[in-house]
DNA sequence: GACCCCATCACATCTTCATGCTATTTCACA
DNA sequence: TGTGAAATAGCATGAAGATGTGATGGGGTC
């Protein structure tokens, strides 16, 4: 597995190439001190690294970038952004961009190459603290905001019209009766201001329920 | 570290205690078939175990009920969600209830173990389908990735179910027969393996069409 | 020209759904 | 202790959908 490390500041990036160079996991670590000179050594490579770890506040061509030249160019190479920030807005805009892994560069060493073998093997990594910023992003959403009336039976209802039950399956899998299944569906039509199966499935998956 | 499991089927549920039970690293090993009983018996315990595995599919309180139940009173306690699904509809869900991790039951047992002890840790941690799926969420939507076969036609057919039309309205809108309309439906479902209009919609809401 | 895919249409049959009406039980709350 | 909402259930009827079988014509390709 070939590795690419993008880090401006000298200490840091032969810190990291020095001790990762030595990991026998890797076939070869490459460290550049800007995203243009990783672009100018990559068109002349005849493969894709498989992961690169980048600082995100690169000057010039900011990590950010980096990743959407790298994931243009190949998009089984995965990205790890390395930073001394965890504000929500780089976080997201890197995710966004295709990063897979975000780690603080106050991160062990040790670790931080447990982060590069996890991602190279398909998994997300973060370090705990980006985690769970990234979490709270989708996080525990104030659901008063698009606040339905549906009751909880009604919800579970609208569940397995959306996984394409019928009526008698769903009757089945809640234990009740299929005419008890119709009542509920009538009153989630009611309460929804809609008259079919597939209307409901429509505004349940665009979010428009709960 | 406490951790329990929360898993309906009788097999799945034993084989993983039995297995995590063994394990050193786990102080204890409870295990129910619902949510109820956990509630239940967590009621009656005096601390909040460190992580709870649960399936998403459970009947009456559902794994993304358990979550927000126990993130209301722990916010410290970590959930991973177990499930043999993949779609992104419960991923999101579950990530929004506050899950830190998603494995598919068809993990080997001792990467299960794993996955616990990275998310005690603090860190994320999902199955590599899973968090490709999550990345993308956020990602650059590629279309052709997905790429279904279906023809023009049948996509055009596929959008009229989407907003929620009859057979008849759909013909009525593309100028064709209510038969054709019927044809085009069949071919659809034999392409898309499903045998309903709920679940094209899905597919399609689901970004599983295109 | 033979072949295949797509689009078009028909008809028959069986299942599922939508909807109108009614009714009982349970449980919280006033 | 009565009121109301929620959950339960039944029956009936017409509309919509799912599925099998079959057919025609236009565009490509080998």
């Amino acid at each position: 597995m070939r590795l690419v490390i993008i880090e401006d500041i000298d200490e840091i990036r032969n810190g990291y190439q020095e001790f990762l160079s030595l990991q026998p996991e890797f076939e070869s670590v490459d460290a550049f001190p800007s995203g243009e000179d990783f672009f100018d050594w990559l068109a002349k490579q005849s493969a894709m690294p498989g992961v690169v770890l980048t600082d995100i506040g690169l000057p010039g061509i900011s990590g950010i970038d980096c990743i959407q030249g790298i994931k243009r160019i190949s998009e089984s190479t995965e990205v790890i952004m390395l930073t001394v920030y965890d504000d929500s807005d780089r976080i997201f805009k890197s995710l966004c961009a295709g990063a897979t892994g975000y780690i603080l560069k106050a991160t062990p060493l040790n670790e931080i190459k447990t982060s590069i073998l996890t991602i190279a093997s398909g998994h997300a990594y973060m370090s705990p603290s980006i985690a769970r910023k990234v979490m709270t992003f989708f996080g525990p959403t104030k659901k008063e905001e698009t606040a339905n009336d549906l009751t909880n039976k009604e919800l579970e209802i609208v569940r397995g019209l959306v996984d394409g039950l019928s009526y008698k399956l769903i009757a089945d899998k809640l234990n009740i009766s299929i005419n008890t299944v119709r009542q509920h569906i009538r009153n989630i039509y009611k309460k929804l201001q809609v008259n079919s199966k597939g209307e409901v499935i429509s505004k349940s998956l665009k979010g428009e329920i709960n």
